[in-house]
DNA sequence: CAATTAATATAGCGAGCGCTACATTAAACC
DNA sequence: GGTTTAATGTAGCGCTCGCTATATTAATTG
């Protein structure tokens, strides 16, 4: 009855031997994805805590003690999105081709992506920058800026350290701007049709040395 | 002594022989551009009633008594700011010279004014286009929808309907980008070298037929 | 001078917010 | 079984939100 491998729900990835005390009765992970969910839709403020615990199925002492705050599970939320989004982009720019086709795929994909799905449209984090509450924001401005970093980096190879500085500012001035018009409505189509052109000024500024 | 001449305050543009009851304390008009510019920073709900009738001086009654409601208020002043954005659009467009030219010098003179006022940095109607609230949200989708027609039939003559339309979502995005941008704090100098790659592209778009 | 009209100041309503005290329930431990 | 530990459900706290009822003040009107 109590042998390890009966935990029907372990929270997390390793299966422990169950601690004592009632079990959780949701699955902590889920009601980050679920979280993500709302926020990526409504923002921070756009969600509040009565519309979580109603999504996760569970009271507001439950969520405070897997989460700590509604902000705690909102960092959760994003940084979840955050790591999935990076592992789409590292693989586009992994992919053996130049900088000026992989900056032109992650626009174009971004562009598909962000308008794919109708009731999370646009970029979480993007979103999310715009929010006012001050820490929540954060939040956003410190993984916006990593990736930012991280694009820089990957462009050092192929350019100067100003010109990556200034590509990736035009490449993320345009990501904005696209998860911001997907979030007026702005058709799959639309949104890749601007992508490209946002790439093909990538491409001529990676090209003229 | 109730000669129309020693009206202190008018409220409207017209000189009116003084209304009957107790005279008006404070500038209806200026309290549209101090709203507008509390707006402007903080978007519609990161500015409350009370950080309204703080910084007109007056009582949540005379707020209700001039404009209605919170989003009476906002309305006044966002339609303000767009009336005032237009103008300078407007002469940027109306100028003698071709739509390149003319997009560019937009997108550059965005890029610098959206920085040039640190309190109230991007564009008021971009930022409000991702308010929480439907109503004011409404409201901003429906001022940049119009900027956004004007802006294509300004371009009938140099484009295909197509193509315009293409070339107005291209400089929206960028616009919007750059909105967003400037918010996070971006140099002058970055924004202003931003919009200027997308002012390339958008030549390069009109140069091909 | 009243009577009328309108904007003011005071005070607080109802609703929603994030969050929590408290008692209860369900499991592991001995 | 009894004890310990932890998650649960109920209920509601303190606060801020947009907004307003009421009484008062200051002007025009006759």
């Amino acid at each position: 009855m109590s042998s390890p491998g009966s935990d029907p729900k372990p929270s997390s990835g390793t299966t422990l031997p169950r601690r004592r005390g009632r079990p959780q009765q949701f699955n902590a992970q889920d009601g980050v994805a679920i979280a993500a969910r709302l926020f990526h839709r409504a923002g921070y403020e756009g969600v509040s805590v009565a519309d979580l615990t109603q999504a996760l199925k569970i009271n507001p002492p439950s969520l405070y003690a897997a989460y700590g705050s509604k902000l705690g599970l909102f960092e959760r939320a994003i940084r979840a999105y955050a790591a999935d989004e990076l592992a789409q982009v590292q693989q586009a720019l992994r992919a053996e081709r130049s900088a000026a086709e992989a900056l032109g795929g992650l626009l174009e994909t971004a562009a598909i992506r962000y308008s794919s799905r109708p009731a999370t449209p646009g970029c979480m984090i993007a979103t999310a920058l715009q929010s006012h509450d001050d820490a929540a924001r954060g939040i956003a401005v410190t993984l916006t800026r990593q990736n930012e970093a991280l694009l820089e980096e990957y462009l050092w190879p192929s350019a100067s350290p100003g010109k990556a500085r200034t590509i990736v500012q035009f490449v993320m001035q345009n990501l904005r701007g696209l998860s911001l018009n997907a979030r007026l409505g702005y058709s799959s189509d639309d949104l890749v049709r601007s992508a490209r052109i946002a790439a093909g000024a990538v491409s001529d500024l990676l090209e003229t040395p």
